[in-house]
DNA sequence: GTATGATTCAAACACACGTTTGAATTGAGC
DNA sequence: GCTCAATTCAAACGTGTGTTTGAATCATAC
């Protein structure tokens, strides 16, 4: 039972599966897409998610996972051609940012082989409450996190490697609202017109690195009076 | 039917439901969270959050209500102190920054009185996909968004109308995903000992200006090269 | 042409969902 | 003590869910 592919090259109705649901995962979301909206979407019967995919979850996990492995892989070797280019040097914290959020906001430009749509779907997963969604992204992080964060602790040993994750973690959510609010959520009013991802590039890079480079907070409590130490 | 509460002061159980729903949204999302949940985590019964509030949309509605409301009336208060401070001169933008993210923040280190939970839940729900709560949500943030984006175009005359609202955009992203993904994805592995809401708040408003005061990107494809303008 | 494995299909499974019903229970006002 | 409205309760409503079944169809190899 649930045979699964064992030898044959592409069977269409396999891919049109996973097209379908990412699409209405973005819609809806997971938990109020039901697998008969997914099949009949993708022209399927209700069965054929189950034939191919065994369960909802493992259907949920195969959708990230063509996509975010390949992703991850790209980033690991932009971080590999800058290492290789440093030749032992320091490298530049601006430059290991735009290794790993360039690449993802090359993939969110992409819309029409459908990068956009999962990268939409995968900035509201971050904080996916499903537990079994958030374990599969924390492994398929694991990796790459520890290499670009690492790198950035060797180009910045002077600030607390703890102030470098939180940079990182508010760099993680600026990106992912910036692609997947924009067109979710209308809190700006219409005033989104220029949504283009060729233009958000730069933008956020900038936004990025301005953060990144923001003098390091003092604990004093009540209102930041930034320090005058910089942090990139 | 469903009468609703007509002039009793405060019967118990509505809020021992609103309190259950909120922890529950947190920790499972709205569409996994059932009523069945709700109630019995509430020791209710089933039939009294139809009896309470009508429908499940309209208890979602309701505890978003009782705390956004208040809010963003607090967020108001506190950009009318600083323009009456000011008696018409130009605010400063990190002023205006701290009044919108501030208060928000302060509300995230709450941990007593459930601030701390409805933070969490309200970061993830800029980017929720149900139909229902998106309207609600940009119904209840309209006056506030008109006025404190107001106040950045005032305050930053030179700056694109544009970028303002990008970068604002950028800066509510980060602020969502430090309160909302901190303790639910665990990509970070076992790093964020110290979340301490104190001290986010320093950290955070940080790394906003910072973003807020990056130079302005140029629309050069590719690298981004930051120009010399400063933002703010 | 027939055998074999992969795939599709209509139908049904048991179960959980949000909501409704109508009777029981409560509590304050007279 | 009685009244009457507010609230609680057990039970059921109809519908949609993810998943399974077993037969039908398809495609390929011999």
């Amino acid at each position: 039972m649930t045979p699964g592919p064992s030898r044959s090259p592409a069977p269409e109705t396999r891919d049109r599966i996973l097209d379908a649901a990412e699409g209405l995962f973005v819609e809806h979301g997971f938990e109020a897409t039901s697998m008969r909206m997914i099949t009949s979407s993708a022209g399927a019967n209700i069965a054929a998610v189950n034939y191919h995919f065994g369960t909802k979850d493992a259907l949920i996990q195969e959708v990230f996972g063509r996509r975010l492995t390949e992703l991850n892989r790209q980033r690991l070797a932009a971080l590999d051609r800058l290492q290789a280019e440093a030749k032992g040097e320091p490298l530049k914290p601006s430059r290991i940012v735009e290794a790993f959020f360039g690449t993802a906001l090359e993939l969110a430009a992409d819309t029409e082989h459908g990068g956009h749509t999962f990268m939409r779907l995968l900035g509201r997963t971050y904080t996916e409450p499903n537990a079994f969604v958030r374990k599969f992204m924390a492994e398929e992080y694991a990796e790459v996190l520890e290499r670009f964060l690492g790198a950035l602790y060797s180009a910045l040993p002077d600030v607390p490697r703890e102030e470098i994750l939180w940079r990182f973690h508010f760099m993680m959510g600026a990106m992912s609202y910036a692609i997947a609010g924009t067109d979710s959520l209308q809190l700006f009013a219409g005033s989104f017109d220029d949504a283009d991802p060729q233009r958000l590039m730069p933008r956020l890079m900038s936004f990025l690195l301005g953060g990144l480079r923001a003098p390091l907070a003092e604990f004093a409590q009540g209102a930041v009076q930034g320090g005058d130490r910089e942090a990139a």
